[in-house]
Formats: structure tokens, C-alpha cells, sequence
DNA sequence: GAACATACTATCAAAAATAATACTAATGTG
DNA sequence: CACATTAGTATTATTTTTGATAGTATGTTC
């Protein structure tokens, strides 16, 4: 890696502040992470984020890998969110960040 | 903490995002991490950031106490940028990150 | 056959983040 | 006195992100 590109936007880290950047991402796959979760559990539990931006991204998410949609077949629709292995290789860092948070903020 | 509260604005891991949730402040803080540095040398390390946003970026990580920005009184001025206990007990973190974008994304 | 439940989608508006550009202050040097 | 140097500020765009609101599809239940 040379120096240039060391701190590029190709960088892990900036790689990883994309993926996980958004507003609610880091939650999101904190709860997901507790276990599989239906949609409309997740839009119970953040009543804050609105439905359109929810889908957006947990959309987002998925296409990212760290999410895993599973659609089921039926009516009314049901569709589980899950992480992927990648996203359960990043479940580590999700818990030091919050303890980091929990501990060093006021 | 109650449930309405796990997943809240005023949890851990919200405060770390909006702390260091900047495009660039993740970059700024591991290079810094690797030494003091002054404010022209992360211009010239990082010539996609902008002057005025690069201050800006700066200053958020200072007063959110995770940057400490040492004056000089010279002219030309000088000034110096580096890690608090604060910060350094996050570049754990910004490794781990780091190595799971590394390893992990194509 | 009307209402219900669920997980959406589609638009448009608002707000927030970032970028572009130009300007400043102060002093040592030629 | 003009000029270079450094770390800024100020102002105005532009872009990106987020929010508000309304509508859709469809099998099941009443």
C-alpha cells in the first residue's frame, strides 16, 4: 500500500465508514444482531426512522452483504432480516464501539 | 436502561457515530493516531478535503475531546494536532475496523 | 365484496454535509 | 515595501442524506 493510497477512499476504514455511515446502520445491526427480526418488529423498535428510510437501509445493508433478507411466500407479507457472516464478523467491533460510548461519555 | 432506551439517540453506540461519523474524521484520527501532526500535513496528506472542512473536521474532534489542538504562538502560526486519552483508547477500535475492511471487502 | 395486515414503492420537501472560492492576519526576509 | 508562509474565516453553492406523505399488492377474514 503507498502512501497516497493509504488514506484514500480505497482504505478498510473508509470502506467501512460507507458501509455503516448511515444514521441508523450501526443500531440496526446491533438489534438484527440479537436475532433475526422481522420488518415491522425493526419499525416498531425505532419508531424515530421512517418506513421509507428503514427499507432504504436495510436495503442498503443487504446489498452490502451484512444483511441477509429472507422473503417468505406468503400474505400478508413476511420478510426476516439476519446477519450474513460478514456481518457477524463485525458484531466484535458493534460492541466495542458501544461500550467505548457507554463508558467514555459523560 | 429500558427498552425504549437501548436503541436511542443516547446510546453509546449512536454518540460514537455522530462523533466520528464525518466522511473524513475516521482517516484524520488514525493518522494522527500514528503521530502529532500539524495542520499543512494533513492538508497535503489528505488533498481531497477541502481547507475549510478539514478545520472544521478538526475542530468537531476536538471538542468532542478526542483530538487536542496545541498553538504556537509563531507566525508563520503553528499548530499541532494529536491524539487525547480519549482518542487513543478509540484507535483500538479504528484497527479492528480497519483490518475487518481489509480483510474482508473484495 | 369490504376491510385488514404487512412490507413495501414513489414523490417531493427539508435538512445536513460537503465543496469551491476567495479572503485574512502577522511577521520575517530580501 | 512587497512577498511568502501558515492556519485559519467567511460566504455561497452543490450534493447527499433524511423526512413526510401517500399509494400499492394480495391473500385472508368477516
Amino acid at each position: 500500500m503507498n502512501h497516497s493510497k493509504k488514506y484514500s477512499s480505497d482504505c478498510g476504514l473508509n470502506k467501512v465508514q460507507k458501509m455503516v455511515g448511515g444514521k441508523w446502520k450501526l443500531s440496526l445491526l446491533w438489534y438484527i444482531s440479537e436475532e433475526t427480526r422481522r420488518f415491522g418488529e425493526i419499525k416498531r423498535v425505532f419508531p424515530d426512522i421512517t418506513q421509507s428510510m428503514l427499507t432504504k437501509q436495510l436495503r442498503e445493508l443487504e446489498s452490502d452483504g451484512l444483511l441477509h433478507r429472507k422473503i417468505y411466500k406468503e400474505v400478508p407479507p413476511r420478510v426476516e432480516y439476519s446477519l450474513t457472516k460478514l456481518g457477524q464478523r463485525f458484531v466484535p467491533i458493534l460492541h466495542s464501539m458501544s461500550e467505548w460510548g457507554e463508558s467514555n461519555l459523560e
